[in-house]
DNA sequence: CGAGTTTGACCGGCGC
DNA sequence: GCGCCGGTCAAACTCG
């Protein structure tokens, strides 16, 4: 799997070169359009095969793949889909960072508000995030982190703080490459097993052997998942070479 | 009372 | 230059 997945991820590169050798010259845009189009990319281009991205304009992503890349890397931006629960109407997302919410807002294209919070934990982390609903599916939120934590996951320095509760991290928001992984919060444990908000308020509580093969089966089920590791794994590999 | 949230006002970038 | 729109500010408000 982890072969199929780098010659995916080298096809994929290898077409992202030729285009951007064939068409060296595009001029930037709007940035609500680098970050749409980046999200296509994001949401399909990594894994190679886009049977089941959310995004759905693969045109565009190939419009742009020079300002794409560029802007990804240089501003470290990343997305999170986080699935929750579709009569969950709040935009909070349990990263484990700390966050200030500082605003919202109702933009044109999405009915649903965009809530823009800052880094909280240390006073000189610059980091934001745009947590929005998707405009395809209301039941997944879209987090969109900007910049780079310059302190160390909270729940490596305070591992019994409670502030820290969700302990889950789907992808390192300070990552260079930028990447997109889908949680999906609505998957019912059985009844013997112990409730999301029980498992939160208890980072150290030992999980059930059952819950953590649901767990792994659920993400090994989930492609994103699967293009989100291969990317990472590659971009190691990449960068030991 | 302090910390966090809400929400209307304001600002700056961009397209026309 | 004007208007639109996304992002940010800050006073008022809420909550523990």
């Amino acid at each position: 799997m982890l072969t199929e997945m780098c010659e995916n991820y080298n096809t994929l590169r290898n077409n992202l070169m030729e285009y951007m050798r064939k068409n060296p010259d595009h001029k930037e845009k709007r940035k609500s359009d680098e970050i749409s189009s980046s999200n296509n990319l994001m949401g399909g281009g990594v894994t190679g095969n886009n049977s089941e991205s959310s995004s759905s304009d693969e045109d565009q992503s190939c419009k742009k793949p020079r300002q794409i890349v560029e802007t990804c890397i240089k501003a470290k931006v990343s997305r999170v889909y986080f699935k929750t629960e579709s009569s969950d109407s709040s935009l909070i997302v349990k990263d484990g960072y700390q966050w200030r919410k500082y605003g919202q807002k109702v933009t044109r294209d999405n009915p649903s508000p965009r809530a823009y919070f800052k880094c909280s934990f240390a006073p000189s982390c610059t980091v934001k995030k745009k947590v929005q609903r998707s405009v395809d599916d209301p039941s997944v939120v879209v987090a969109t982190y900007e910049g780079e934590h310059n302190h160390p996951h909270p729940s490596q320095t305070e591992p019994t703080n409670n502030r820290c509760r969700n302990q889950i991290s789907p992808v390192a928001p300070s990552s260079s490459a930028p990447s997109t992984v889908t949680l999906d919060w609505t998957k019912k444990a059985p009844s013997s097993a112990p409730s999301k908000n029980m498992m939160i308020n208890n980072p150290k509580m030992e999980v059930p052997q059952i819950l953590v093969e649901q767990m792994a089966t659920s993400l090994t089920k989930d492609l994103n998942f699967r293009a989100a590791l291969a990317a990472a794994i590659s971009g190691k590999m990449l960068h030991q070479n």
